[in-house]
DNA sequence: CGTGAATTTGACGCCAGTCAATCTACGTGG
DNA sequence: CCACGTAGATTGACTGGCGTCAAATTCACG
């Protein structure tokens, strides 16, 4: 696999759950890329709500989130960014940011040009298509937080959130066997799923005296997916991971 | 105005508040709403979960939902489908809808064949940058959503709902001074922001017994829309209306 | 008018919040 | 190498917002 170890790697390994990329696709990718990367440290900005957006952002180590402060201090995450995440591919329309984007880890990111994105698309039609799937992901993952928030109960929010990003971290290939990685503190997830934190901790006991999660450090184990998926009614078909666009693919690559 | 009457008025309307079009761009728009019209009757499916995604619907009349019904029977609304919005500009590269879209009254809409956007948007690049404003304002409304149901009490959450149906009436212009319509049942505006139908009722005659709001059959009247915005901490600048694409203005028109 | 849907009311219970203390992990400086 | 400080996790006691159940009332409409 000739790209592994290629900056955009992770947001290929994502796209290609939709379509399958040639090689000039990847390579345009890993070139937009590497224009300009960023460092950013842990529990840091990236972007304050109210500032002009710059171009399109690309997650490509770390993790960040998009989160909303109300006057009094309550805060929501609205979403979580993972490595291959892109952010706002088209916000440049808008003339301000109504949300806030800031690390959960140390983050590197690509900055990409609004003119880079625009040759991008341009140029590669498959490509072009595989990064409206990414958009339409994004929205989707965003209507099913409000079902999860809006009407499950505490046990099954932790449950449904914990398959998600199990889920979405397994298709960029940052998993290892039923475990990945889950920097969140308690607090964090609190404000993601609308609990306050003394019941977070209570309900992570719960799932973990039922056995279904192992939770130590930032280590999560999941040791029953599909037990767990039933039990909080988890339906992974939202994140449209089944090479929906398998009907474009040709064998070029 | 030349555009009172025309099928796609209040999408025109709409979209005025981010840029302002010329008339080629209008008339374009109305005539890609004239191809194929359809009429559904109050309180059925437009598209069921599962079903391979269409071409584009823009509501011409009349206020649909998207929706999502967990397998116990729980039902948690998405978003409102008002006058002049279109539902999903780009589902087309999806296999498969993960949610259902249905009417709240009749709705008239217009099927706009993935096609004629695409000649739309290519040829229009005023137009094309309105199209994408208008689907980064959906994503923006869901993701306020998020916050909503995460952060606020039943009190804010209700107040907040009607501040955003109101302001969204009243930017296609289906208002009349500070009353509009509001053809929910309480059961709908349960299932809409996470609340039983009991406590949507004690919380609607809390808004009117303070004075911010008055409903009777199917009329809204928000008295004092400053004073609920400051007690449900309303903040509209997640709707992006205050023509943020004006430096893209031209007075072609 | 009759009938079912929608709204409203009351009584009661529970899920989840709040407050506050304790415990643990971990990094830092002496 | 250990004392100490701080963030995060955990626990217990108590509270309250909102849900549930069920009945009554009003409304819409044929």
């Amino acid at each position: 696999m000739a790209w592994r170890g290629a900056l955009a790697e992770f947001l290929i390994r994502k796209l290609e759950h939709f379509t399958s990329l040639s090689n000039d696709d990847k390579h345009a990718l890993d070139q937009a890329s590497r224009q300009r990367t960023r460092r950013i440290r842990s529990r840091d900005d990236i972007v304050h709500e109210g500032d002009l957006p710059q171009g399109v952002n690309l997650i490509l180590d770390g993790w960040a989130c998009r989160y909303k402060t109300l006057e009094d201090g309550r805060r929501q995450i609205i979403a979580y960014l993972l490595p291959g995440d892109l952010c706002d591919q088209n916000v440049s329309v808008l003339r301000e940011m109504d949300h806030s984007i800031g690390t959960v880890t140390a983050v590197t990111l690509a900055e990409i040009p609004t003119e880079t994105m625009r040759q991008l698309t341009s140029g590669h039609a498959r490509l072009s298509q595989a990064l409206c799937w990414e958009s339409l992901v994004a929205a989707a993952i965003q209507r099913e937080w409000t079902v999860n928030i809006g009407q499950r109960t505490a046990f099954e929010r932790l449950g449904h959130l914990l398959c998600e990003l199990y889920v979405r971290l397994r298709a960029v290939g940052l998993t290892q066997g039923n475990t990945c990685e889950l920097p969140l503190t308690q607090a964090e997830i609190a404000d993601t799923i609308g609990l306050s934190v003394v019941h977070v901790n209570r309900t992570l006991q719960e799932l973990r005296s039922v056995g279904l999660i192992s939770l130590r450090g930032r280590e999560l184990t999941i040791h029953r997916l599909e037990a767990l998926q039933r039990a909080v009614q988890f339906n992974p078909n939202y994140l449209h991971l089944g090479r929906e666009g398998r009907h474009l693919d040709s064998n070029e690559a």
